[in-house]
DNA sequence: TGCCGTAAATGGTACGACCATAGCCTGGCA
DNA sequence: TGCCAGGCTATGGTCGTACCATTTACGGCA
């Protein structure tokens, strides 16, 4: 390897130094000169390079670690190595924000509503029959267990996200497939409070079949027909669980100041 | 102040000492006991209150700066403030990702397209008149720039982003909002390869502008209608780019697979 | 009363030392 | 000859001290 000589970096010789490092060890991995799987010569050594301080150093991994461009090992033949980006620091991104910033659940509803339409216009045209119909038998499959008296809810709900994402998925665009996962991971998915009510939770499955089986036979008008009904059950739902129950657990259900 | 006993924090007694007082810190912060502008005592005084060494309270600052949640200041007076999130900090990181993960133009252009037909319904339906006017004059003055032999693109380009914000604005959904911000800043919006090219540049402007009447006469389908054909436009530009021109500075039009 | 300089608090940096861990290498044992 | 154990070494993780740079506040002086 190049382990004697590594002209990537330059001294710093102003301003916040870790800033400074950070810039130029980003700048060389969104370049491609550091490729994902290499190693950064240790903080030793860049230390040398640098002309600066260790503590220095190690502060510009922290802050490459936390943006998910690094990851650190120790022990012999350890040390900071590129890491391929992924999603999940995004939406971990978007999950801290949301925390911060509550979102009204009728604006969380209807962003989900128009994603999940432009998915299922995507998705009806491009992806396989193989793939609708196994969309569809798993819809059916969550039908059933939701039909049982004592549903595990843990199970449906994972049953319930598996079907958001591989829709997601059958849509063939990436974007609309990060959206969604970024939605999931960020915020719980809402619609865990539709299955955990006795009333909603066979109608909500229902229609989860309905949309899977309109898909399967192609039939796109139908398929946005049942999309649209399930957000209408989830707005009943929500509605009546903010009413009913003052003490919710669901954070972001607090502040409905525009339900007329 | 209660900075004399400040029982936020405990000692660190197991695993990485930094991570942990991250952990302690932002759950401090999204429980609301520490609010956004609020002072951590001095670095100083956490070292003793977490029994760590300075190196580590610094980095596990730095990884909580690097997160949005603080700003540090420099000087008496100064110290770690807790920052209140603005979804900046969610847009640098999807640009970030994304100039890892390029993302062929068609997905950009299919996502974009989505997202403007929602807001665009949703505007449609909730904006004031005058906010729909005002729309309408923005764009009918950059069809008037762009009508000039050499437009200032600096200018021209600010003024769609700003008309793209403004639209997304008036739906009236701080998600989509969001999102239009995190596509404006993630990656420049890819619009203004339209508007390098002389051939495509007025009929944009003029499209932009037709949508807007559109929009403030309340025409919904009529609407709808001129944003797919801004979307066609785009798509012929990009085409015509990516083969003319395969030196193109434009990093993601490089990867296109799914052109049949 | 108003201005300026000094003191104090605080982050920023440097250096040195030591510990903990994970891979490796060597030597001994079966 | 083959395998296993123990030590060796590179590397990150932590600690402590000292000093520098900057910003605010306070107090003395004109």
């Amino acid at each position: 390897m190049n382990s004697t000589v590594l002209p990537l970096f330059s001294p710093i010789t102003f301003g916040r130094a870790s800033e400074e490092i950070v810039l130029q060890v980003e700048a060389a991995i969104v370049d491609g000169r550091l490729a994902p799987g290499e190693r950064l010569p240790s903080e030793r050594e860049m230390q040398r390079q640098f002309g600066k301080g260790r503590g220095v150093i190690r502060e510009a991994i922290k802050t490459l670690v936390q943006k998910g461009l690094l990851e650190v090992r120790k022990g012999a033949k350890g040390g900071a190595y590129v890491r391929k980006l992924d999603v999940g620091k995004v939406s971990e991104s978007l999950a801290l924000f949301l925390k911060q910033e509550p979102v009204a659940p009728e604006h969380l509803i209807e962003f989900r509503e128009s994603i999940d339409r432009a998915i299922t216009q995507l998705a009806m045209t491009r992806a396989a029959q193989e793939d609708k119909d196994e969309l569809h038998a798993k819809a059916r499959q969550l039908e059933a267990l939701l039909a049982q008296d004592d549903p595990d809810l843990t199970v449906t709900g994972e049953l319930d996200r598996e079907l958001n994402l591989m829709l997601a998925r059958m849509a063939g665009n990436p974007l609309l497939e990060w959206v969604m996962q970024a939605l999931q991971m960020g915020l719980g998915s809402s619609d865990h409070a539709l299955y955990e009510d006795p009333v909603f939770r066979e109608k909500a499955a229902a229609n989860w079949s309905d949309t899977a089986g309109a898909i399967a036979r192609g039939e796109l008008m139908q398929a946005l027909g049942f999309i649209g009904h399930h957000y209408v059950l989830l707005r009943q739902c929500v509605r009546s669980r903010s009413q009913g129950s003052p003490e919710t657990e669901i954070p972001f259900l607090a502040d409905s100041s525009e339900t007329p």
